[in-house]
DNA sequence: GTGGTCTAGACCACC
DNA sequence: GTGGTCTAGACCACG
């Protein structure tokens, strides 16, 4: 059943994050990953709404999203499903390497504020992948 | 000098997290590295507010929450310094791991979003810990 | 109708209190008075701002301070609830016979400052007492 | 003595009422109640500081606010007198009737905030009275 | 110089 | 519609 995509995926509310896009980077994420692919069938506005509380207005918000950057195409009365050539968005290098800056450097931050330090956040992220190697 | 502790902080607007929770955050961060102190004098608004472009405020809201909260004591006129007995918050080792949890999952969704790869994440994070193995 | 509650409330500017504080005082006194319950829903900060003609910051800043400390919980888009569990500030004996003082202190020096007496006060309270000896 | 009219004076700090204007209350009440006469020295800026710990230029700014009202000269070198022909202000029946209501209410209002009743209020004045019935 | 209060108005996320 | 965040700018009390 190709709706399982989004079993695992997660709502933080009251993570600054808006809840709409993290619905989008979950789906672009899966895109990225090859869970989902053109064609495939997204899960409903509704049963978004039912497993993860979300109020259907901000699942539609992040599907009109979708929409509009030409990810996803819905069809009336059917669903959503991913448009054919839809690519997951690229960056350069540098790019990467800023993003991949500005989230370490936030989390820090945040981690910091409840007494955390970034030797914790390391030992933690090293452990987690010992522990889940394959997936 | 005292006042320098803040010299090394950083605010990213657009980053989710509301300024004021990330002037809060490092404060919270330097009480709990020791860098700020009992009776240590924070600096003024106005200097975060010209040091860092944000509006004065906003720094007044940060601190206010922190006085609320016992962290900080206000002296009208005279400035703000770190009570007398305030504790960085300290979380059980539970707690401690379910916010490391969320810390690096909203980070990992967020880079998913832009086609990064918790492998590139990890990469980013273990080449910035080589290069500056000190501080 | 429960948004009654908040109809005979008085806010007065120039009174040396700050408005915002008013607000809280008033939300408290609800509260130990019983006329706020557990649950009950304040009412929203644009109806505080079109009734008192006070600004919907003023308003968000009493509310954020009562959320702060533990009284009233807000639901983003949706308003904000007294808080399961929130108790009006309970007071020792010895503590209450202090902030009356405190208060009637208070009130007699600023009117000293007018020429009037702690007698002229007395009657006056006296007499407002007996005008409406109901409610 | 005639410095000692100052000896019962009070100063709330954090009352929300200036501390220069309780100073200034203090002085019209001793004037109204006939403890401080025309020619009367006032006690010096510095007595007050030192007494109440209140900051130097705050007691000037109420010293100022005295003579630009001509209640008091200030002699340089010398100290500040109640002027001759001073008179303490003077309010219409109507006036005063609203200056008390608005006294006595704000006293309810911060009385309320801290779940304190009015009629416990009316007792704890009453029992003053009581218990002060000279002076 | 310090912080405290308030207003006005903008934009956003969420219901 | 709800509250949340931020800016800009005013005025005040206090040191």
């Amino acid at each position: 059943m190709i709706d399982a995509v989004h079993e695992q995926w997660s709502i933080e509310f009251n993570s600054g994050i808006p809840v709409y896009k993290q619905i989008i980077n979950h789906i672009c994420s899966a895109l990225a990953s090859g869970s989902l692919k053109e064609g495939d069938r997204l899960p409903t506005i509704r049963q978004l709404h039912e497993q993860f509380d979300v109020n259907p207005n901000t699942v539609a918000k992040a599907y009109r999203e979708l929409e509009l950057t030409g990810i996803i195409a819905t069809e009336r009365g059917n669903g959503s499903f991913i448009k054919a050539g839809a690519e997951p968005e690229r960056l350069s290098e540098v790019d990467q390497r800023e993003k991949l800056q500005s989230f370490y450097r936030r989390m820090l931050t945040e981690a910091a504020g409840c007494g955390l330090t970034e030797d914790q956040l390391i030992n933690h992220i090293i452990e987690r992948k010992k522990d889940e190697p394959v997936h």
